[in-house]
RNA sequence: GGAGGCAUAGCUCAGUUGGUUAGAGCGCUCGCUUCACAUGCGAGAGGUCGUAGGUUCAAGUCCUACUGUCUCUACCA
């Protein structure tokens, strides 16, 4: 039996436990077998669990044992992402509280720690995830750095690199000088920053003539190799060719030509720094311009910054100002609002460097990345998302996957010491290929931490070792995670399983928001407003989070998580908990009967038949990925139908005194309920699977039972629709009697005239749900002052004696009248306008005349009632 | 600059091929220790669905423009 009160923390990591011992998450890879897959994004081993992951693992969690329930052979495959920049980053900030420099360490001494890191931060959010209920497969668990994963990053850079879509090159990329390291365009954030138009000029050798332009960025003047202008702007045509002179560096540059310079912006003239700039990057390859690096990777001006060599960059950009202004050559200073690209791990401020790194061509991936969305082949949930992912492969530049650091994939390549040659090979080489030279070295960079990422659902499920796993669950069903990884995963994703596999990574990708705090911020440490998952599992447990973060949410949209939310998710399992101890007190030690055998009461016929209903709904919301109405759709059932009526409608019969009615109705409870419980489970598999064990007849574990399907041998449209028309009467007499304050309490007597005979078999109903003492199915005596209750099966009359008003009785009528006579006018005109009687589906017709009719008879009964009361 | 979201009850939000009297939770008012639950029960009040047009028999839902707001993306020195 039940405890009398709900408390998850008594049994859900017990029941977790359980299912563990069972085996339930493990499915054997069958190969041809309809199967569902889910591979979870990995988390970083840098952090511990936060609210997203607890939405994203509710999210999947809800799916897999919903499709499990179904009958597929179904797959949730956990991991863990080694996070190359973040790991190395929180590692270097522990060394430094050490007072250890980690080139002090070396590189083995480093990642002997780093995997003394993974050890243990690893392990310690794989322990968190289990205390959300998540089913998935721990059997399978991978690594990004594991022998699978590395294995797959090999091969598939040595393929790339093979057919020409890996290559080394100097280009310009994003530099982190707290980093080190060059990071990938989708690594910077950019945030808009108060700064400075610095205008001044370079002047011809002869004196004459100087060029005026605006920089924000002063102190790369220093590498300056031209000043540009618009070939079509009359102001400049007669410099062109000319050149003129740097300050401090005295270099000699020319002025040339070119169409990226936009003529109405500033003075029409830009200075040119190719080794610090895309643009003029770009410029620069046009112009075949000299590359000048003027800064070191630390963010400090280099030899060729002449007199600023050694300073800090913005120390360098004072003091060239400063100078500047002295020799009287500064024209301008503006205040000026630019957009400023931010480290996305320490926030530092990136600087556009010159550099050698690795590239992914991207042109040839993203076309076949870009048909298969487009072809159907991955569906976006919401469609929205595909437009974003569209937008951005659509515009896509080389990916640099090179990192400076050393926790990571190394890059497969080396280079001969002799020759010169470029290695790259499945297995480590020993010797050069082209020149046998024994002196060969390894590239010193690691990979990008996306770049093992993307390989993830191929990875893990061992497409490079042509595994059963892959076999069986490849492509994966489903992909779920927040929108703001759709460029760094879930594009990337696309992209190398359809060039390693030909294949899609996945069918379905459910994108879910960032979840905020009350006041709609999001979740920040330096803001101390993020809720713990752990701690908010150890008090109200697992089935209300998830449950809080799935109920009434749209797909893709952010999500409030705020406290009056978790509490009436708490109470709606407090509910589910006592309407089951409810069904199991008074169902204890009872026989029951086999459904199809009962003898229903209309309340059963209705219950059963609004199961079927809600049992509908709740599967095609499910097969359509929006988990939040359905289970809103499931809330509303359990409270407002289940609860609310169906439990008090068959009180009078537990209590009353026919055993087989009572062993019938116990019988339609515990189906109800069961198929409650079994509908409710993939959303909170916890209270579920704890009351399903205690019901009568259960089988091992609710998570293994069918999912429930429509019965169409109990489904019973007509006696339904009575059901609602008394739920409709009681309504409106609880309201009379609330109106005319009789005491709740207070046992009275109702006169009841039927319009259809089948409401006599209400009788108990009406005298439990009104509080009766008496419902008498015949009109009011004469003389007796009563207020009426007008319905279409039936019309009540309660007598109320002295406190009978008759202007607020007649006030009352009148305003139902005015709603109803609203109605059938609304519905006349509709059946009076042909374009709807032609045009619309006949369905629509037929319920339009229903309509009408029932307020015609509405309306007739309270006119009656009117006359009566002058 | 480009793209997208949002705008519905006091608050937070649902409302998916256009189709019953637009819903929920919280809050509010009134009343209840009714034997599953006061984490509860009953009854209510509260919305011209941002503005203006358009398409349609029919628009909260589709189209156009506008206003407000948020986000992503690019980045002009």
């Amino acid at each position: 039996m039940l405890d009398k009160t709900y408390d998850p923390t008594q049994f859900e990591s017990k029941l977790y436990d359980f299912w563990m011992d069972k085996g339930y998450f493990t499915p054997k890879a069958e190969i041809g077998k309809p199967y569902f897959s889910i591979v979870s994004p990995p988390p970083n081993i840098t952090g511990q669990l936060h609210i997203g992951h607890g939405l994203d693992n509710a999210i999947m969690d809800t799916v897999v044992r919903f499709k499990r329930m179904q009958g597929f052979n179904t797959l949730w495959l956990p991991g863990t992402d080694h996070a190359s920049i973040a790991t190395e980053v929180k590692i270097v900030e522990q060394l430094k509280k050490e007072g250890i420099d980690k080139h002090d360490l070396g590189r083995e001494g480093f990642l002997a720690r780093a995997w003394q890191w993974k050890e243990k931060y690893g392990g310690r959010i794989v322990e968190q995830l289990k205390k959300l209920g998540s089913s998935c497969d721990w059997s399978r668990l991978a690594f990004t750095m594991d022998d699978k994963c590395s294995e797959a990053v090999r091969k598939q850079f040595v393929s790339m690199y093979r057919k020409g879509l890996i290559y080394r090159g100097n280009r310009i990329i994003n530099w982190c000088p707290v980093c080190k390291t060059a990071l990938s365009d989708a690594e910077v954030e950019y945030s808009e920053q108060d700064g400075h138009l610095w205008h001044y000029g370079y002047t011809t050798p002869d004196g004459e003539t100087t060029v005026v332009f605006a920089t924000t960025r002063p102190e790369t003047m220093l590498g300056d190799t031209a000043v540009a202008v618009n070939p079509n702007d009359p102001r400049y045509t007669h410099l062109l060719g000319k050149t003129v002179i740097v300050p401090f560096v005295n270099r000699e540059i020319p002025v040339i030509a070119d169409e990226y310079v936009d003529m109405n912006f500033g003075t029409g003239a830009v200075k040119i720094t190719p080794a610090h700039d895309p643009n003029d990057f770009e410029v620069g390859v046009r112009h075949n311009l000299p590359v000048i690096r003027v800064m070191n990777d630390d963010g400090t001006m280099n030899e060729n910054a002449g007199e600023f060599a050694g300073l800090d960059r913005y120390e360098a950009r004072r003091r060239i100002v400063d100078r500047l202004r002295e020799m009287g050559r500064l024209v301008k200073v503006e205040a000026h609002k630019h957009n400023v690209g931010t480290c996305y791990r320490c926030h530092t401020t990136v600087e556009p460097i010159v550099s050698r790194q690795w590239f992914v061509k991207m042109q040839p991936l993203a076309e076949p990345a870009i048909r298969a969305v487009r072809d159907g082949e991955i569906t976006f949930h919401p469609e929205r998302f595909a437009k974003t992912y569209f937008n951005w492969m659509e515009n896509i530049k080389d990916w640099c996957i090179s990192r400076q650091l050393w926790w990571g994939h190394r890059i497969p390549v080396w280079y001969c010491d002799d020759c010169g040659a470029e290695i790259c090979e499945e297995t480590d080489p020993t010797e050069c290929p082209n020149c046998g030279s024994k002196h060969i070295h390894q590239d010193e960079d690691v990979l990008d931490t996306w770049f093992s990422s993307a390989l993830w659902p191929i990875s893990t499920l061992g497409f490079y070792r042509d595994s059963d796993d892959f076999k069986a669950f490849f492509p994966t069903s489903v992909l779920s995670c927040g929108y703001d990884i759709i460029f760094f995963w879930v594009a990337r994703m696309i992209f190398s399983s359809l060039y390693a596999t030909g294949q899609v990574p996945f069918r379905h990708v459910l994108m879910h928001g960032i979840v905020r705090d009350e006041q709609g911020r999001k979740m920040s440490k330096s803001l101390g407003n993020g809720v713990d998952p752990v701690e908010f599992i150890d008090k109200y447990g697992t089935d209300t989070l998830r449950f809080a973060l799935i109920n009434g949410v749209a797909n893709g949209s952010d999500i409030r998580f705020a406290p009056d939310k978790i509490e009436g998710t708490r109470n709606f399992m407090n509910k589910v908990w006592n309407a089951s101890r409810f069904v199991l007190l008074n169902a204890d030690g009872k026989q029951l009967t086999d459904i199809a055998k009962c003898r229903l009461t209309l309340a059963d016929k209705w219950i059963l038949t609004r199961l079927n209903d809600t049992v509908t709904e709740v599967t095609d919301l499910l097969e359509k990925y929006e988990l939040g109405m359905a289970a809103q759709t499931l809330y509303d059932f359990v409270w407002s139908e289940f609860c609310d009526w169906y439990i008090e409608f068959t009180k009078p019969v537990l209590y009353g005194t026919d055993e087989n009615a009572r062993r019938d109705t116990l019988s339609v409870l515990c189906y109800v309920l069961d198929a409650i419980l079994k509908l409710l489970h993939p959303f909170a598999p916890c209270i579920t699977e704890q009351i399903y064990q205690a019901m009568p007849n259960h089988a091992e574990s609710i998570m293994i039972q069918p999912f429930p399907t429509k019965r169409t041998d109990l489904d019973f449209r007509d006696d339904a629709r009575l059901v609602e028309e008394l739920k409709d009467l009681v309504t409106k007499v609880r309201n009379i009697r609330s109106e005319y304050g009789v005491a709740p309490s207070k046992r009275i007597r109702l006169y009841v005239e039927v319009t259809d005979e089948r409401i006599r078999e209400c009788d108990l109903y009406l005298v439990k749900l009104c509080n009766l003492e008496e419902a008498v199915f015949a009109p009011a005596p004469d003389g007796e002052k009563t207020v009426r209750a007008v319905g279409t099966a039936a019309a009540c009359e309660v007598p109320l004696g002295d406190l009978v008003d008759k202007d607020k009785e007649t006030e009352r009528i009148r305003k139902e009248l005015d709603n109803v006579c609203g109605e059938i006018a609304r519905a006349e005109s509709k059946l009076a306008n042909p374009g709807f009687l032609e045009k619309a589906p006949a369905q629509l017709v037929d319920n339009e005349r229903a309509k009408l009719a029932k307020f015609t008879e509405l309306r007739r009964q309270l006119l009656a009632r009117l006359d009566e009361l002058q």
